[in-house]
DNA sequence: CTCTTCTTTTGATCTGATCAAAAAAGCGGT
DNA sequence: ACCGCTTTTTTGATCAGATCAAAAGAAGAG
């Protein structure tokens, strides 16, 4: 049939994250599966593509809500909308294109996971480490400078 | 004597930088060397009680200015106003307070400076990588939780 | 001192995001 | 299958940080 898990699999995802099931939320999530480091409106027409009367609201909702669940991420490079995405728990970084801002996952920097060991610096208590790569695509590099 | 290089030390730096030398250029950059990583909002004060006259957009154009001509960095950390600081060349990282949001600098994370590979990813060419830690600060730690 | 160029001011405008109240929908209990 | 409580969604206002643009003002080369 199709590869996208949509259907009963987000709403078990919903679920099991003790949040209600409703289509918007479903939306949102197949639309962030479907398009990982999308920012609120990258994904809205896709969800409005699939639930014509939803509002941009209801996606922030669904995002903060996937977010406080702990079922997706934000992240916000520097001068960019806030982006999702659904790969959470594994402390990946990432590879911002300071030309087109398409993002890509990397798995992480030194090797292993405490690649950046989150201690104690300057008697803070140090939760985490978030590292952005800046850097240009492969295809912005081969398009003519603009 | 003093630390803070205010007075002719300021024109040096802009002069040097090839930025016309204006009271109001001179204003922001001894303000933000008396108080790294601010964002507009905390030097605007600063400005005005020295230049009663000073807009809010002048310390903008001050501001994106200086990070054009290469003498202060800008740095935003997700979620926060954006914030300057005047050491540059080095590269050097961040430690956030996720309550109070006070920044400290972290000279590098992993002994030396190419603590982050900056190489090819992906395809991407890697021009820079920006690590931001974030914690709680000591103030914040001992203080009740609010 | 004059003239050109760059800065500053002023005020509008923009984006991304948040807040709040009313209407609508989910879902547990019966 | 229905009821009713609670959560979500919608709608529309509001906010913060930042940017844009035109007119007025200052810097500095000659």
């Amino acid at each position: 049939m199709h590869d996208d898990h949509s259907g009963p699999d987000a709403s078990a995802v919903l679920r099991d994250a003790g949040l209600r099931v409703t289509e918007s939320r479903r939306a949102v999530l197949d639309a962030l599966g479907a398009r990982p480091h999308s920012s609120v409106d990258e994904l809205f027409p896709l969800v409005v593509e699939r639930m014509p009367g939803a509002s941009r609201q209801s996606v922030y909702n669904a995002l903060g809500d996937f977010t406080d669940a702990g079922i997706a991420r934000r992240i916000e490079p520097a001068g960019r909308a806030g982006m999702y995405e659904l790969r959470v728990g594994d402390n990946h970084h990432h590879l911002v294109c300071s030309r087109c801002g398409v993002v890509e996952d990397v798995d992480c920097v030194v090797g292993e996971a405490p690649c950046l060991t989150p201690s104690h610096s300057r008697g803070f208590t140090v939760a985490s480490a978030e590292v952005t790569f800046w850097g240009v695509c492969p295809a912005c590099a081969g398009a003519p400078v603009e």
